[in-house]
DNA sequence: TTGTATGCGTTATCAA
DNA sequence: TTGATAACGCATACAA
């Protein structure tokens, strides 16, 4: 225990013992098979003697696998990514391997430069909730032989695991909700839809869902809300009260992000609306605000540490020689209904 | 750039441009010094055809250093760790080294854990931002000569460089604020105290500016929350109010963080109380909701980017050897006055 | 059952 | 200026 500066070594633990540097490996990865006599004793004190502990860097390099996951975030800012890291740590660690972190800060270049730095680590497989918008640094993941699993985006051209809240289920919830609500006019708000696959799930889906008897006479439209742009916002959710009010109906959105969600919100205080009177709100993502922003904002929560469980445990399964057809896991979201969906007194707005 | 799945290295390198490999990693790492002549072309377009990258762990085993640094967060869901971290690592990354996350996920048992952790992989340095309930662990970090920056917490017995809100600058800016808004009585909300430094330190502020002429005939107390325990603090809340009336005086709670003000925010609605006008809210930590929950909270925001940049320039200074005496840098919040801290018509409440 | 020797991908020391 | 070679810490094939 009372050491130097230096870490020790293999041999430092194996002169101590006076046993060779392949007995204390022995007795480090075949203790069942290559069983030593008392022999063990000795390696054993020696190691906990020196605090020994084996370099995973050497173990790399020698085994050529290293027993660490790469994971590359789109944006650590978002609750949600965190929320799924979270998860997909526990089951890694579950299953001895080491997560190692690539946040490209949305800066979407940086999306081939992240794989390369984990590649670089030999990571032995990869858990992916990028922008997709670089798709020859993921097709190198591909490349590489080494398993990958997509978390919440689908990049094109790129057939493996994926797993993801079940966006038709959680846009249905939504809708139906919704129109259980009173609500007949409905406005989908995503951020711009890009090439993200979520995004545009939610889109269909939603449009899938108007087309279906389950929505009656409801109407709806999306919305694409860029960043900067309140003024877009305003007048897309003026709009939808217009239309509302000349259809009879009373006006909701769906918002298809948390980011969204307040940028919903945010809105509602530039308008001078009120939620769940003037206007009708439920935000896909659960945050830990939402029960207190206004009358209460309605959210489907997604199961994020799940995702982040699935993901892991599919590349652990894939790593120990799975090797089934890419599979696809979509796990249902929950409603959690609060005053932004209830209309007070029914559509009291101007 | 077409490759097989395996990674090429050194020897791939030096065999296409028919040199040594002591040639190539000379070209890598003494480019200026032993310049070859055409030879460099050479090996360069080997490189560049092979897409050629080192690999860290061996340059790691081989050099002795990682060009790693450890950072240890107590709670990664929390975004003002977030946010450090964000900050710390674009810095890395300038000067060329890559950070290595360890999350605590709250449960503090895994400190040393997560020190041993990193220290396996030969990290050059440790951001730390962890509860301190371990020494022990932290101090292995000291024994193994490496540099360590603490961030936002301090740790007995450690005598190291430090960065941190300026806690004094941050609980003066709330409470004259709360005062100059004509709030009289004030409570400072904070989580248990425990061995957390950066509480203790804001509670001790608060109490060193009660003692101050600038309260005047201000009154103030403290208050700490524990998780689960609603009850507790609907009744410090309520015993305010009333000290408050008694007094004369407006009744204000200063939240020591995120965390307590989303507390005092459910308070609110337990108890039916408005924010601004039955009671003052001012809170450490800016948040995206605080704009919207209520009339607006007011906050005092942390610069968790530059805390974070400068925790990570500390370690980066002393790893290129200089050996002052531990610094501590305290960097100053900014006041952001929302409706939360604003008495309507001078206090209506019961 | 244990020890010796080799190699993983690098860098650094020494000769050439 | 360049090329063998040893060593970093470890795991394993082989010999003892």
């Amino acid at each position: 225990m009372t050491q130097s500066a230096a870490r020790a070594t293999i041999a430092d633990v194996a002169r101590r013992a006076g046993v060779s540097k392949a007995t204390v490996s022995r007795f480090l990865n075949h203790r069942e098979t290559l069983l030593s006599s008392e022999i063990a004793q000795r390696v054993e004190v020696a190691i906990s003697e020196l605090g020994y502990t084996p370099s995973p860097m050497a173990q790399a390099l020698k085994r050529g696998r290293s027993r660490l996951i790469g994971l590359v975030l789109a944006d650590i800012t978002n609750p949600y990514s965190v929320a799924v890291l979270r998860g997909a740590e526990m089951a890694c660690r579950a299953a001895g391997y080491l997560v190692m972190l690539f946040n490209l800060g949305n800066e979407i270049e940086r999306e081939s430069a992240g794989i390369r730095a984990l590649s670089s680590y030999r990571v032995e497989g990869y858990i992916l909730n990028t922008m997709g918008h670089d798709p020859g640094a993921v097709m190198e993941t591909a490349r590489q032989g080494k398993p990958v699993v997509l978390v919440d985006r689908l990049h094109a051209g790129l057939d493996v695991d994926f797993v993801s809240l079940d966006n038709r289920q959680a846009i249905d919830l939504c809708a139906t909700h919704l129109i259980e609500a009173g609500y007949g006019e409905l406005l989908l708000a995503t951020e711009p839809l890009g090439t993200v696959s979520s995004r545009i799930e939610r889109v269909q889906e939603f449009q899938a869902f108007l087309a279906t008897g389950a929505a009656g006479r409801t109407r709806g439209q999306y919305f694409e809300s860029a960043a900067g742009d309140d003024a877009a916002l305003d007048a897309a959710l003026r709009s939808l009260s217009t239309r509302a009010r000349k259809g009879g109906r009373l006006p909701a959105v769906i918002s298809s992000n948390a980011v969204v969600t307040l940028r919903v919100v945010a809105a509602m205080a530039r308008l001078g609306w009120r939620l769940g009177e003037d206007i009708g709100l439920v935000g896909i993502d659960e945050t830990e605000w939402a029960p207190y922003v206004g009358p209460g904002i309605s959210t489907v929560s997604q199961p994020t540490g799940e995702l982040g469980r699935w993901a892991a445990q599919c590349l652990i399964e894939r790593l120990d020689g799975g090797a089934a057809a890419p599979r696809r896991i979509l796990l249902p979201g929950t409603l959690n209904v609060r005053g932004s969906s209830r209309p007070a007194a029914a559509g009291k707005h101007s």
